[in-house]
DNA sequence: ATATTTACTACGACAGACGTAGTACGACAG
DNA sequence: CTGTCGTACTACGTCTGTCGTAGTAAATAT
């Protein structure tokens, strides 16, 4: 099955972030799991990539971190969990009308759907 | 109205600018207006990122040079035109089949659509 | 007891985008 | 004939995001 390489993807990994975290806090481990979910399997984020998006996007005031440890079981470890805030909810709808727009302007040079004439 | 920030398009460049060598050569100046035409104005791309994916290309096999002189004008101004390869062809529709899979993953981190409830 | 999974941090390399600058030719205005 | 504008590039350096490699350490499974 194909994959898809990373660097298409650039640009839209603070978004797949963001989106795990409106339904949320979580933890670095946890949206990994998530987003190879979501994307049934065909997307798996790289660890360093998750991490270092992390760090730029609490730098940027679009998520906030605190240490906390799980209390659905008897873990006592602690967990760096991020919560959005509300720039990070903004950036996230503002990347999401981009999406529309850039989907459009990509889809005007794949294909063209209709060129059947392929001889 | 909005534009789409290039670093969104990144590993798409080269797509866009097979795509229009797919209906014959050109050369930089045109191509570059030709992508402002078929993004409707939406998007245009940078001179130096331009001549940077010719050079990336060409040496990829995607795309071959030469220098020619435009026929249609009595202009006797040399340019560097380039026509796509059969490598290039393949690339091209590599790339569009990625295209489909990258759309579907994204869609999925993308507002889910029907979110109507954001009392 | 040891291996594996979980949960990170640090460092550095690399590629693509792009800002700035400069060259050079042709056309056209003043 | 001189300057400006549009065309058609090249060179260089910076920045950002991705990701390979490596290391640490606690919890859990074997």
């Amino acid at each position: 099955m194909n994959t898809i390489t990373s660097d298409v993807i650039r640009g839209y990994h603070d978004t797949m972030i963001l989106f795990i975290l409106t339904s949320g806090p979580s933890y670095g481990y946890e949206i990994s799991k998530r987003i190879r979910e979501v994307s049934d399997g065909k997307y798996v984020i790289k660890e360093t990539t998750l991490y270092s998006a992390f760090a730029r996007m609490e730098k940027n005031g679009y998520i906030e971190s605190f240490i906390s440890t799980p209390q659905d079981s008897g873990n006592s470890k602690k967990r760096t969990y991020y919560h959005i805030t509300e720039a990070g909810r903004r950036y996230y709808e503002e990347k999401c009308r981009e999406w529309i727009l850039t989907k459009d302007v990509i889809e005007h040079f794949i294909g063209k759907g209709e060129n059947h004439g392929n001889h």
